[in-house]
DNA sequence: TCGAAACGCTGCACTGAGTGCCATGAGAGC
DNA sequence: GCTCTCATGGCACTCAGTGCAGCGTTTCGA
């Protein structure tokens, strides 16, 4: 909320690249620079305006809470890819979209790699602020969650498949994401990330070939697996009366081979 | 921490119902009656010490946070579910195994349904409870994470496949959690969550490791949990003949026939 | 049985995050 | 020149969380 809400000040127009308040970077200058250098919890708000040579308030004014500061374009990266989403069509694969909208975050981490990689070593070591992350992570999940649920409307276990998928797009992204930052942002972020998301395309998707979408051997393992929307689950405990499970199973499996819902 | 590392001063040993000291349960009896009358953001906590006529001191020695009191037997359940990976032989499969682990959370849920549903809607109507709710789901995901990712030693993209599996397991079970809890705790939480993790193990557990787990050449497999639960699932692809379906199923529930596998 | 050490509880004082309110000063429009 | 608006700054306040010291009870050893 801090950076959609504050920034785009102009004439109510969400502009693209409208002229950033140069006291939001002054602020997240000097909040880097401290928590560098004595560390997050060491470093008051105080301190920060002190150094940014401004008022106390105005840092509230552009940061609802000490931990916004770490993430200041997050809210409008989230706000990208719910855009993304929306824009999409109807002949979009699901699972794909999904994955594309991951590699957006993919690309605001890749745009500013020494940034990214000093907030990295930052949440990984200040539990507060991981935990803050993880709330951020969510609102991505959230999102593609949405997404996914509005496409899966009306298939069986929709919500279901919508949560797992979307959990595992973004376990995979972070799984790769993480991966890159620890070697110091050097390495082809996106071939990593193309590859971690692969593997979820595999379980998830029927349709293999995405725009980074190598598939390795690596993936053998889970190919093979029925695509998600072709498998039915049932579940019984045993003793339960066979004719109950068969009617579970046939309305399931649908009249003949179109098993819709 | 706060749960286990004051309940268990008995002597060194963790006793099965060791007795809690009572002001602890006084604690949290005063605080969620405080913050389901006035709100969580409402209540102070010097409001729940005063209720619970302690000093405001000692509610810090319990809880080391005001949100903590929300989630009093986390702590316990994660100690629990790592003891139960820890114990785990290598003949379990994997995918399984963490299937497994996530029940164990569901049973702390479904012990105290009343009190289950009435923090779900805390925490679903206070943000700050949310987001530290977020931080106790990701240490059992990092749990089951790192439970998977020792199995998967050597397996390429090892890492990447425990996280994302780890993943798509805790959003199963929080789907099947939350739906439950939505119901008020009234329908069968352990096979909502089955039916939830037989998605999950569809798409990710590999094909049945055990004795004459052979895949039909229907493409229909029914597996038997080994669980304490006597639960069947039935994985199929859409389009099976249904009298071949059913005939597994028969197979499978038959008192004769042994499900196990 | 008595004294000492330990432990649990409490109150007190302090830091720091976050908020509401109001004053001020600069710029835009009339 | 005047006013209206808005960003900023300062002040005071609430509340979470912490360190410390005092105090009563329990326990253990002499």
């Amino acid at each position: 909320m801090s950076s959609s809400s504050t920034a785009p000040r102009r004439g109510g127009k969400a502009e693209a690249a409208a002229a950033k308040p140069p006291m939001r970077d002054a602020l997240v200058a000097a909040a880097f620079r401290l928590f560098l250098e004595r560390g997050y919890e060491q470093t008051t708000v105080d301190d920060i305006v002190a150094l940014a040579g401004v008022g106390r308030r105005s840092f509230f004014r552009y940061f609802p809470s000490k931990e916004d500061v770490v993430f200041p374009d997050h809210e409008r990266c989230l706000a990208d890819m719910t855009a993304f989403l929306a824009a999409g069509s109807d002949d979009d694969e699901p699972v794909r979209r999904v994955c594309d909208a991951a590699r957006l975050v993919l690309g605001m981490y890749a745009e500013n790699p020494a940034f990214s990689v000093q907030r990295y070593r930052l949440t990984k070591r200040v539990p507060g602020l991981r935990a803050y992350e993880l709330s951020v992570v969510w609102r991505y999940e959230r999102a593609l969650a949405e997404y996914l649920r509005e496409r899966f409307a009306g298939r069986r276990d929709g919500t279901l498949q919508a949560d797992v998928i979307a959990a595992a797009v973004v376990a995979a992204h972070n799984n790769a994401l993480r991966s890159w930052l620890r070697s110091n942002g050097e390495g082809d972020a996106g071939a990593t990330v193309d590859h971690a998301l692969g593997f979820v395309q595999a379980a998830f998707g029927h349709a293999p070939a995405g725009p980074g979408g190598r598939r390795s051997g690596a993936d053998a393992e889970v190919r093979g697996k029925a695509a998600a929307e072709d498998v039915v689950v049932v579940v019984a405990r045993r003793g339960t009366p066979l004719w109950q499970v068969v009617r579970e199973v046939e309305t399931a499996l649908g009249p003949g081979g179109s098993a819709r819902n």
